[in-house]
DNA sequence: ATAGGGTTAG
């Protein structure tokens, strides 16, 4: 028998209204209606109800909207367990707010509200970046002390927060998974996921092969694993044999052809997809922009909206990379028109990829007035406006960029300086580049990595200060890797020094001999000299490790159609033309006075 | 009554 409906008291039932309706918020994540909500709860006075906070704090988390949160929260002024977790929750999830989850936590323990079970998995996702792993020893010591091992959650969040932490970190996660009593699913799968992230694809495969129950997730891992290394036919293997495949799994082969430029079997696996996602869409589209096949990325990104499906951040960013890469205008522009249309889609994010396309393609005015335009710069923006103008070879102007940051108080970071490095070195800005290089770390505490490094010796070497660049080589904490003695190499070249080339091309034939670019720069370089012993030795040398030169390319967009150019190349349609064009630039050259250099 | 961990696009 059911019982008479009872009336419930008119606040309580008001306020199941407005708990039903922030419980809505977390699939839309609309920020008016949640504006309007918010004031409902202060009209109902129950902006200190331990029951409708928490559900605000996390509304606001999902708009994106940590201050909301924040001041939701400071409404209480005694908040409790469930308050405090909603709100390291809300903290840990945004990428600058990490810090302020910790102080949540100390603030929670100095009021003494106890931490639960629930505590601990919120704030080890707040655990990244440099301190994270003795941030991950901190939580482990509050949960053994407070004794939340027994709740499998616990030590799962514990082995996923160690195993972000690098090799000394993995180790750490083995032993939790090696001590914990009893182990789900999740558990297996953490260590496994964190196996691959490292890098050992070998030992998550072990592990996955001693798993007593594996589910989707398990092999989705592992699959994706295999694909991301390039290795196909295991990929491919475990795709079949699985019992149950979704979204992800379709998902990750297909990208996986995509990345080994086998782009007739992604498209065949992605049209017998049963169900496509955002996702897989993204995969096909950025694929095809990646190979510069604009025809194909345009006509797919146009029957992704014909079946219904809005592109998001994450697609349109993906897809202007993706442009950026194999510089596809067409489909950059195109995405340009869409981007305009959709006012969701004006964020700092899309704008900061929209100047990197239009950088990288050559495009720099356009990069510039969107670069001007923006209402929030970040970081990332001033970055790419920066290596834009850089790159192509406009050094003052990219000087201009940071000085023009440094004046409105951004703070630079490495990647800015790999810009200014890149910049002075096109103005042959020798002293400039010293200074910078060496303020890096003194006044702004960037540890020079060897990319800056590797800019500096190809400013010095290029500049003729050859000595000065092989010291700098040398007293680096690394050991030099193949763009270094190239750059080196190059360096030598330009300015006739056989004696350092020697070195240098030794150097770069231990660290890629299979490269055979280097033996003829090498062979190049006796020529040069006159040391025909030295030549041939080169030329016998370089037969013996069976090392091939992989033919250089340059292309040009047309309409919506790249041409590509090898050396010896006939196949174009146009081709006769093309050649004859270029015998008249260069005999325009030789009236001008160049000659090209003999070995080059 | 309340909220939680692992995989895929970036």
């Amino acid at each position: 028998m059911l019982a008479p409906t009872t009336r419930a008291p008119r606040w309580t039932s008001q306020r199941r209204v407005l708990e039903l309706h922030l419980s809505e918020l977390h699939k839309c994540g609309d920020l008016d209606r949640l504006k309007q909500i918010q004031a409902q709860v202060y009209k109902s006075h129950l902006h200190r109800d331990p029951f409708v906070v928490p559900k605000l704090v996390s509304a606001y988390s999902l708009c994106g909207r940590l201050p909301g949160a924040l001041s939701a929260f400071h409404q209480v002024p005694s908040p409790n367990t469930l308050l405090y977790n909603t709100l390291i929750r809300a903290c840990a999830h945004g990428s600058r707010s990490r810090s302020l989850a910790f102080d949540a936590f100390f603030d929670m323990r100095r009021s003494e509200v106890f931490p639960d079970n629930f505590t601990y998995p919120f704030l080890l996702k707040a655990c990244l970046g440099p301190s994270a792993l003795s941030q991950v020893e901190m939580v482990h010591a509050h949960v053994v002390k407070l004794g939340f091992l027994c709740d499998i959650f616990v030590p799962n969040a514990l082995i996923d927060a160690y195993s972000k932490n690098g090799g000394l970190g993995l180790v750490a996660a083995k032993k939790m998974f090696d001590g914990m009593p009893e182990r789900d699913t999740v558990s297996w799968n953490t260590v496994i996921a964190g196996l691959v992230r490292a890098g050992d694809v070998k030992e998550a495969r072990q592990m996955f092969d001693r798993m007593p129950e594996r589910d989707t997730v398990t092999w989705n891992t592992l699959l994706d694993a295999h694909a991301k290394a390039g290795e196909m036919d295991e990929a491919f293997e475990l795709f079949e044999r699985m019992p149950e495949r979704n979204v992800v799994s379709w998902s990750s082969v297909v990208s996986g052809y995509c990345k080994k430029g086998d782009m007739e079997m992604a498209r065949l696996l992605f049209d017998k997809m049963p169900t496509k996602n955002l996702v897989s869409w993204t995969i096909m589209i950025s694929g095809y922009a990646e190979k510069g096949l604009a025809k194909e990325a345009l006509s797919l990104f146009d029957q992704m909206e014909n079946s219904g499906l809005e592109p998001d951040v994450a697609t349109i960013v993906s897809i202007l990379a993706a442009c950026a890469e194999s510089g596809l205008l067409a489909l950059g522009k195109r995405i340009t028109s869409y981007v305009g249309r959709n006012k969701l889609m004006r964020t700092t994010h899309v704008c900061n990829s929209l100047i990197d396309m239009y950088a990288k393609c050559g495009c720099l005015d356009i990069a510039c007035d969107l670069f001007e335009g923006m209402v929030e710069r970040d970081l990332v923006s001033w970055n790419s406006m920066l290596q834009g103008f850089a790159m192509h070879g406009h050094g003052e102007k990219a000087l201009d960029i940071f000085f023009r940051m440094k004046r409105e108080g951004i703070r630079p970071d490495g990647v800015t300086f790999l810009g200014v490095l890149c910049a002075c070195t096109h103005v042959g800005f020798i002293e400039e580049a010293r200074k910078y290089f060496a303020s890096m770390e003194r006044d702004y505490g960037i540890v020079p990595q060897i990319e800056h490094y590797g800019c500096m010796i190809d400013l010095l070497g290029r500049g003729g200060l050859l000595k000065e660049a092989f010291d700098l080589t040398k007293s680096m904490p690394w050991e030099p890797n193949a763009i270094i003695w190239g750059s080196l190499l190059g360096a030598c070249r330009v300015h006739n020094n056989v004696e350092f080339a020697e070195e240098a091309v030794n150097e770069l034939i231990k660290v890629e001999p299979s490269d055979a670019g280097n033996y003829a720069i090498l062979s190049n370089i006796y020529a040069a000299a006159g040391r025909w012993d030295g030549m041939s030795k080169a030329r016998v040398q370089m037969k013996g490790t069976g090392a091939q030169k992989p033919a250089g390319s340059s292309w040009i967009e047309l309409g919506d159609v790249v041409h590509e150019f090898t050396v010896g190349d006939r196949t174009h349609p146009e081709s006769d033309r093309i050649f004859m064009m270029l015998d008249r630039i260069g005999e325009h050259l030789k009236k001008a006075g160049y000659f090209p250099r003999a070995y080059s």
